[in-house]
DNA sequence: ATCACATTTCAAACCGCTTTGGATTGGGAC
DNA sequence: GTCCCAATCCAAAGCGGTTTGAAATGTGAT
């Protein structure tokens, strides 16, 4: 059934059964409820092609997935966040669309994106610091909106993030309350842009307690589980191994147990572990009680604030705000304890 | 730029210029040429939403992904299952479109992707058993590929699946050969049907030895770290506790070792542990030596072909194959170890 | 009765491409 | 020289909606 069709049935014109359906004043409140009611009789569904033809606008929004050709890694925290900003999606209306890209061929899938005009905007995954693809979205005209920061923009640009160099500060603070003057710091690489923020934090609480961060236990490396252990299992089998860790995701951290136990340790009695809590659904920090002390902010909470921002933009709604800076939670686990000297 | 535009340029007609590009018969070689270096110059990018609505065609796959409405779970494969079908997507010039669904709005969704024309095809995720996806994707007449199988499914119906009866069998005898006698199974929630048929190859070798499967050590839950840890401590705990696992996911099984750990035991010397591995790229099991023994099978190629086989049927390939059995590798790692009587 | 004006409806153009059904041209067969 | 056919190209009609500009109808004021 298309819209010609049924007009032939309610013997109407095209032109007023598209107004009917799509809120227009100009047609009678009568007709209007005639039209929707054959609309609803004979399931009538505008061909959404017809429809994106007509207006110009793609009633999409694209989500570029850049997948290293070298190590091939899927950032774990896509699926929440994804979510999160997909309800948003469909209350609206809008598609997503998912291009998984070589990450050395992302700048040309932005500008077909925009030249052929599949979508009408698009959400920024993983920002490096002085990340290209936001000159380059500015320049394309493409309404967007990233997930995360990138430090020393030129121009300012929409973005939702959470408050990574506060949380790492606070959780920092926490440690050193407990008496831990050796934290050690297992962070993501450092080419990404919260990586950066949550050293900051990090290095700041410790500079207000006149500590010197020592880079021999400071490590920058990928977030899997593999390298939670062998950075655990290495630091703690150094001479003058820290007593405290401050983690960057929960994978992280279970490696990170993992080493410790090995070790015959107790976590949260022997070594005090913070991790950062992205709330993942398939990785809850604990049903009830938390596992690890932890600093969280829910990632499906922050695609759906992306989402929400974006669709915004393209409806060129003026006024709405164009940053978000989401505060994350420190909550009290079992990983955490006071320093035993 | 336009095709109206570029013809324009090139004085010729919209027809010939679109047939040339497109390598139709009926154009001289040397015009052919001259689109083609016109095309370049002027980066013309034949505007996707005219083709698909001129051709009928939406040159889309869906991916319709349930969201559990109360406990909220996104699958933790999904993402790397979408990013070994995209590429295949990519390369052959479609588009993954994702509508994530409240999971009791399923139908609705199906329905409306087909009256509305959104896609081509879709993947069918988690299939349960009796599933009722796939007779109504076959009345719908929209092409699909079920990323598992669904029993007793009336109709034949394309898939791609891992073996998971064969892999849990052999699990299940190797560590029925190392001696253990009781083995308790941790799957995955039954009525999933990958979970039912991992239990009927567990139960399979059970039976070959003449072991009767005792339910007291089998759960069926929802595979995270916690569920892991809390079977894993009340099994542990129980009387006549089992000497070895069969774990339905690499998370779960994280969840077990700690339990195990927690209890002051050693993971594969005091206890084996044997995991299903779906080389998740943020969940490696292990670097190069495996941390816990597994039956492997790659969710991303699953992915790959999954894709490639749905292309095939929308472009309606005769002669593909329609449904595909991947076997699992058991893989021995550390986890594992002979029975200590 | 007449006119201005708001209300309601419609015919036709348009979005940018594909595709059908000719039209034109040139060359070879007869 | 005529006819046929292959090789090229084109005009126009689609795809299924939205949107513009105009027409038809009804209403109240004059």
């Amino acid at each position: 059934m298309n819209l010609k069709e049924l007009a032939r049935k309610l013997d109407l014109s095209p032109t007023t059964v598209s107004r009917a359906l799509n809120g227009y004043p100009e047609v009678n409140e009568a007709t209007r409820e005639r039209v929707a009611a054959a609309a609803r009789k004979y399931n009538y569904q505008p061909n959404t092609r017809a429809i994106r033809l007509a207006t110009g606008r793609a009633m999409a929004v694209g989500h570029v997935i850049p997948v290293a050709t070298r190590h091939e890694i899927v950032n774990p925290v896509f699926a929440d966040f994804i979510a999160g900003a997909g309800e948003v999606y469909s209350r609206n209306g809008y598609d997503l669309l998912l291009s998984v890209v070589p990450d050395d061929d992302e700048e040309r899938a932005y500008r077909e994106l925009k030249s052929r005009g599949t979508v009408d905007g698009v959400i920024v995954h993983s920002p490096r610091m002085q990340d290209e693809r936001i000159p380059l979205l500015h320049d394309l005209g493409i309404p967007f909106v990233v997930h995360g920061r990138a430090t020393d923009s030129a121009r300012p640009y929409p973005w939702v993030d959470v408050n990574n160099r506060r949380a790492f500060q606070r959780a920092t603070e926490f440690l050193l309350d407990l008496g831990h003057r050796r934290i050690a710091l297992l962070n993501g690489l450092e080419f990404m842009d919260f990586a950066i923020r949550r050293r900051a934090g990090y290095e700041a609480a410790l500079a207000a307690h006149g500590i010197t961060p020592d880079p021999a236990i400071m490590a920058a490396e990928e977030m899997t589980e593999t390298c939670g252990h062998r950075l655990g299992v290495a630091l703690l089998s150094a001479p003058n191994p820290p007593t405290a860790f401050l983690v960057s995701s929960m994978i992280m951290g279970l490696g990170l147990r993992r080493a410790i136990e090995e070790r015959g340790l107790r976590m949260g009695r022997d070594v005090s572990v913070i991790i950062h809590d992205d709330e993942l659904s398939y990785l809850r920090n604990g049903d009830d009680v938390p596992i690890f002390t932890a600093t969280r902010s829910s990632v499906r909470e922050a695609g759906r604030q992306a989402a929400a921002m974006l669709i915004g933009l393209i409806r060129g709604e003026a006024g709405a705000p164009r940053e978000l800076l989401m505060e994350a939670e420190l909550i009290i686990g079992q990983s955490t304890g006071p320093h035993r000297g």
